[in-house]
DNA sequence: TCTTTTGTGCTAGGCATACTATAACATAAT
DNA sequence: ATTATGTTATAGTATGCCTAGCACAAAAGA
């Protein structure tokens, strides 16, 4: 699974680093039980420091999606709380989809864009 | 229109301002036309200093969503740039649908939570 | 056993951003 | 005339991001 990071991009580049492996996760280019590259590993092959590797994984893990083993290194590992995922991502719409309407899009063309997004993970 | 700051956020005060304004023309608490409090007024009774609300509606104006007119005020004045709007919506809900997704939430379930949410929006 | 690699912890510095605090100015409303 | 407006400028503090270096115990590989 290829990273890659835009330094020139205002997101920070620890939650560029998450961002890409959630999005390498729901796309199923990394599996429940796959590992991760070492902290050092990774922080060499994209050319940044290893703490801030160590501070994408480690959010990532409290977030519920990998384990950290020291034998295997960053394992992924969903904790499936579907409750609390509804809710942050309801509210996260919420601004998301007011900035929408404010420039017409209806909800229409929003569920649109959510088939179109949904069928990006493929069969 | 009621605007609260949580100063215990991790989110910046001005993207607070921000969001709530776009929130509330969503809502249609404020309209097309109507005016925001002046800079010095909002500072003063939100509690915050005169620049950060500035740059809220700084960037509310940069964005298209209001203009600042020196009589007026801030004012209401949406730029209907909506193939823009739509590229930024559908790059945010990647990111967003991903971590759903992770989570084991279905397209349809996403489909309800657009739908409650456009119902919040009322008739 | 020896060596390497792992995650983890600590301290420290540079840098950018967020927020506050003053001050000043021209313009417009009262 | 007085007041309130948007705007600009400077400066200080605080926080967060990123890098850097060092250290340690645990595990893996030789």
């Amino acid at each position: 699974m290829l990273i890659e990071i835009d330094f020139n991009s205002d997101e920070a580049i620890y939650v560029q680093l998450q961002n890409q492996i959630i999005m390498g996760i729901a796309m199923n280019l990394i599996q429940e039980g796959d590992s991760l590259p070492s902290v050092r590993q990774l922080a060499n092959t994209v050319g940044i420091n290893m703490h801030t590797v160590n501070k994408a994984y480690s959010i990532l893990k409290q977030e519920g999606f990998i384990q950290l083993d020291r034998r295997k290194g960053a394992v992924i590992a969903i904790d499936m709380d579907k409750a609390r995922a509804l809710l942050e991502m309801k509210a996260q719409l919420r601004v998301l989809l007011a900035r929408g309407r404010c420039k017409n899009i209806s909800e229409e063309e929003v569920h649109a864009l959510v088939e179109e997004i949904y069928d990006e993970y493929g069969r």
